[in-house]
DNA sequence: TGTACATCAGTGAACGCGCGTTCACTGATGTAC
DNA sequence: TGTACATCAGTGAACGCGCGTTCACTGATGTAC
């Protein structure tokens, strides 16, 4: 039938996927390191030990959830339309803080504490990428100056721009990751109650902060010159 | 006997902690949400039941482990030595960061995913204050320039400052809840693993995003002047 | 200092619950001729 | 197109385990006279 597949396919198909939302939807409820196999199965209706038929176990579920849920915050991201850095930064921090209030779950389970007893496989690791990557690009379309920073560093970030084929200086790379770290760092004091009591809601403070961060990574209009040379000192 | 107490209050203040160090030491290995009065009793050798006497429930258990992390944190970064702002900073995140790498799970109690089904009570709220507070004297010593803000954060954070009786301008106070945020963005991403690959030993480039956002708050000494009217635009 | 009573610490059994995973099985869907 | 066999999905019972909390109890420590 259809597209080439059989019947058998299609159902498969579509009780994987019936199996994870139902999943995320206890992620809401019970925290990740509760999900039960056992739940999810008595919600669906079926047996217990069907699911097994799908997901081999409960660590394998939890591991298509954590790729569902870095591929779509990482959709989300790169969704965005490529503009002018200064906006186009904005709107990435935007979508990423829109994708977190709105998935505060699934946030939780690739940003949260890690899961006790979990180990994440490497299939996990490009997912889990998308994101970074697409902060590198804005910062490419900037063309950024380096700074100075200590050797060791340096050959650090020198070899992760290699493994990804970037030509940001290394001296942006650093502040690149300092304000990638900032912005999660600012989600998860949010939806981790952490703001409760001074910036919350945190609408205000986060739009100024990544306006900071524009700032200080070189983004804005006034600092985004040509490329001259406010660059390595020595 | 000895300061008044009897060898009852003596015996039951070293019970409470003997079975708080042991719910600790199972937090190493379980995380919070796995933590078990029964496995407690169990390794300190006593019925389960006898717990009761010593927490009337596990929530109570985990809010006095919350409060003991907050107030050791809080210590850590307290107990170091004021000094010239920009040193200052670097000391205060340095042993924030020292704290955090040598009780991994201690922070992740307190900054890691909300534990499920938990709902933290006032008491926390005191101790969790300690490190934000030492950081705003920090930035008070250093006669901090104010910015442009929007007015609702501006408000917003007139309103904190008015709180906790500090002078800071609000235009640094929002750069300070920055770096805040940034520090602990950072500190979560080294301990939940989202440096590996990339910036992993974290140890150069947290020096140096320190560094960045001394700079970035306005510490280091060549933008440290008197505070004259590089401030608010208009 | 000695006795009588009240307080508290700790026990062990029980209640009622949930979990992940395995296994032998029935019955439906797909495939080769 | 029809039949025979192989594959797969889903069942239900079972194994062995752990949990938080309650309760009636014993025995030790503390207190008032």
């Amino acid at each position: 039938m259809g597209a080439g597949q059989t019947a058998r396919e299609r159902a498969r198909a579509e009780l994987t996927s019936a199996i994870k939302d139902e999943a995320r939807r206890q992620l809401a409820t019970d925290g990740p390191s509760q999900l039960s196999l056992r739940a999810v199965a008595r919600a669906l209706g079926m047996a217990s030990s069907a699911i097994y038929r799908y997901f081999p176990s409960r660590d394998d579920l939890l591991t298509a959830l954590i790729i569902d849920a870095y591929d779509a915050l990482g959709a989300a991201v790169e969704a965005v339309e490529p503009d002018e850095p200064a906006a186009w930064w904005h709107a990435v921090c935007a979508a990423a803080r829109a994708w977190a209030l709105a998935n505060r779950h699934e946030y939780e389970l690739i940003f949260g504490s890690p899961i006790p007893g979990y180990r994440a496989p490497v299939d996990t690791v490009a997912p889990a990428a998308r994101v970074p990557l697409t902060l590198v690009r804005v910062a490419e379309a900037a063309d950024l100056a380096d700074e100075d920073l200590p050797e060791a560093l340096r050959a650090q970030l020198t070899q992760v721009l290699a493994g990804i084929g970037s030509t940001l200086p290394p001296g942006a790379m650093a502040r690149l990751m300092t304000a990638w770290t900032q912005l999660f760092g600012m989600l998860s004091f949010e939806l981790f109650g952490q703001l409760v009591g001074s910036a919350d809601p945190a609408d205000h403070f986060f739009a100024h902060a990544v306006d900071d961060m524009a700032r200080f990574l070189g983004l804005h209009p006034a600092a985004n010159r040509p490329n001259v040379s406010h660059a390595i000192g020595s």
